[in-house]
DNA sequence: CTCCGGTTGTTCGG
DNA sequence: CCGAACAACCGGAG
């Protein structure tokens, strides 16, 4: 005899997050699994929404996801219903009053979802509901990446590919939801549970990107991206052109592997099934698909590595002492540095939320160890807030090389704010879009308008000092300056992780005593 | 300990 | 367009 509580009529509810799509949906399929009824949820948490939290543009790439996903499931007989407030809250409301007795959702390593998602699953044994969660945001389980690197997560690219080799291949896509899907709440219960406006959530104004959320937008964008098989083949990220911003120069399809308008997995399939069919293709580190195991190189550092999103207290972080300056942080936020390709990208992310990403590391490395030595913790929050495919996990990854605090230390690389660009956009066309007060400046100064005469700055419209900005530092000086400042730094360390081991065997002399080779350099 | 390789630097000389 | 010098870091392999 089944135990009474099989008996029991299945109710569960779908909890969307990242993941918005119906396509490679695991938790999806699971919900439905002998299910009567089906809800389909998000939760607007106001944690997130928050201008300064999460941009115009982010927030738009999001409602049109999750109005997308709506559509989608009505088609299919359901619906998304959205939730205001916090999850914690809310969940457990809807729960006890649509009777759910099952919670899915997908595994999201980030750190406040972790914190998040360990109280909603205590307030749901509380509850009696059961819950299930499902891998499906990255290719592979990040905690099994790591197991399988003896513990911890790798730390370099390559230690990362001899794992996934030991791990053979990600999983392949689930299958398609079926055509019609369980009901859920109905008729009046569902009032007020529509897809907001940006208005309703207090934005303002309208956004300003051109890039669209939504499963719809991101299935044509991976179809329109793919049919050029030769082009996928030949793809290597270093050699794209950071410049370019009508016809970008890399897929732009990572705001929506972000809210998983898109699946990792799907991408990474269909990219085999190309590389199948032809002889010879790039490789990873910088092929598509090593672009795929880049972002999974960083979800799996950052969610098992402490203080990863900071410095003090990061086991990986190069401990730099940072200046403290208020005027260079916001010059640099606001696209004001006086230098026109630094400034551009930075007008570039404001207004698109996307730039390339060399463009980024231009930005990156003239805020930190390049030029203005801010901290990256600066930076990456205001990447975090503007950035339409701005993900924690990757962000953080990203400026912790860019500054030379992990995973890169040749910090005697330094982009140059003024031939960098010019290499690939010699007459400044992407200055002259994103910063059109310098539109008329001729192509020999529009890198560095400082030095055009006074009468071809007035030619052009465009005073330096008054209409557009001098430079806030001489970038030859400070960066040779900076160089050395790092070096310091750098040995600094040193001698701190020295004294650190020394200190360790004296606490711990039983053991692997002599010359200690267990012991970790603590930094 | 040494040595090697590291997704994506710049500048100069040819 | 290409290689070498520049100045010199790290993690990991051996």
């Amino acid at each position: 005899p089944l135990p009474l509580a099989n008996m029991a009529p299945l109710h569960s509810l779908l909890w969307f997050r990242k993941g918005l799509r119906l396509h490679d949906n695991p938790s999806l399929l699971r919900a439905i699994e002998g299910a009567e009824r089906l809800h389909a949820v998000f939760c607007l948490d106001p944690w997130f929404i928050r201008p300064e939290a999460v941009g115009v543009n982010r927030l738009s790439f999001l409602l049109e996801s999750l109005a997308d996903l709506h559509s989608s499931l009505q088609a299919r007989g359901s619906a998304l219903l959205v939730l205001r407030g916090k999850p914690e809250e809310e969940l457990p409301r809807v729960w006890q009053e649509w009777g759910v007795t099952r919670l899915c959702f997908e595994v999201d390593t980030e750190e406040y979802a972790r914190t998040r998602d360990l109280r909603v699953c205590e307030l749901a044994a509380q509850a009696g509901v059961d819950v299930s969660t499902c891998v499906s945001h990255t290719l592979y389980n990040v905690e099994q990446v790591a197991a399988r690197n003896g513990g911890s997560p790798p730390l370099t690219y390559k230690a990362f590919e001899a794992v996934l080799a030991k791990l053979g291949p990600p999983p392949l896509p689930v299958a398609d939801p079926p055509a019609r899907l369980p009901p859920g709440v109905a008729g009046s219960e569902v009032i007020g549970y529509g897809v907001p406006t940006l208005a309703e959530l207090g934005y303002p104004l309208q956004a300003t990107t051109v890039f669209k959320g939504g499963e719809s937008v991101a299935l044509a964008r991976l179809a329109d991206q793919l049919s050029d098989k030769g082009w996928v083949a030949a793809f290597e990220k270093p050699k794209g052109d950071p410049s370019a911003f009508i016809k970008p120069a890399t897929t732009v399809l990572s705001p929506h592997l972000k809210f998983g308008t898109l699946s990792c997995r799907l991408f990474y399939a269909r990219l085999q099934q190309i590389l199948l069919e032809k002889k010879q293709h790039t490789k990873p580190p910088v092929s598509l698909v090593g672009q795929l195991f880049w972002r999974e190189f960083f979800y799996c550092a950052a969610a098992l590595t402490p203080n990863f999103h900071r410095m003090e207290g990061s086991p990986i972080c190069r401990q730099i002492p940072w200046d403290d300056n208020e005027e260079f942080y916001r010059a640099w936020d606001e696209a004001r540095t006086g230098y026109p390709w630094i400034d551009a990208i930075m007008m570039q992310l404001r207004t698109q939320g996307w730039m390339h990403h060399l463009a980024r590391h231009c930005v990156a490395c003239f805020l930190t160890r390049g030029d203005l030595y801010v901290s990256w913790e600066r930076g990456r929050d205001t990447f975090d807030r503007l950035l339409i495919d701005g993900d924690p996990s990757i962000n953080s990854a990203n400026w912790l090389w860019l500054s030379a605090s992990a995973f890169f230390h040749q910090f005697h690389r330094v982009y140059s704010p003024i031939t960098f660009g010019k290499k690939y956009d010699p007459h400044g066309k992407y200055i002259r879009h994103f910063l059109p007060v310098l539109k008329d400046m001729p192509d020999k100064y529009i890198y560095e308008p400082w030095t055009a005469p006074p009468a071809v700055q007035a030619a052009a419209k465009c005073i330096v000092g008054t209409d557009y900005p001098r430079p806030i530092v001489d970038h030859a000086a400070v960066s040779r300056a900076n160089m050395v400042r790092m070096k310091d730094a750098y040995a600094a360390g040193r001698v701190a992780s020295a004294k650190a081991v020394i200190a360790g065997a004296k606490r711990a002399p039983v053991g692997g005593a002599a010359g200690g080779p267990a012991l970790k350099r603590a930094r």
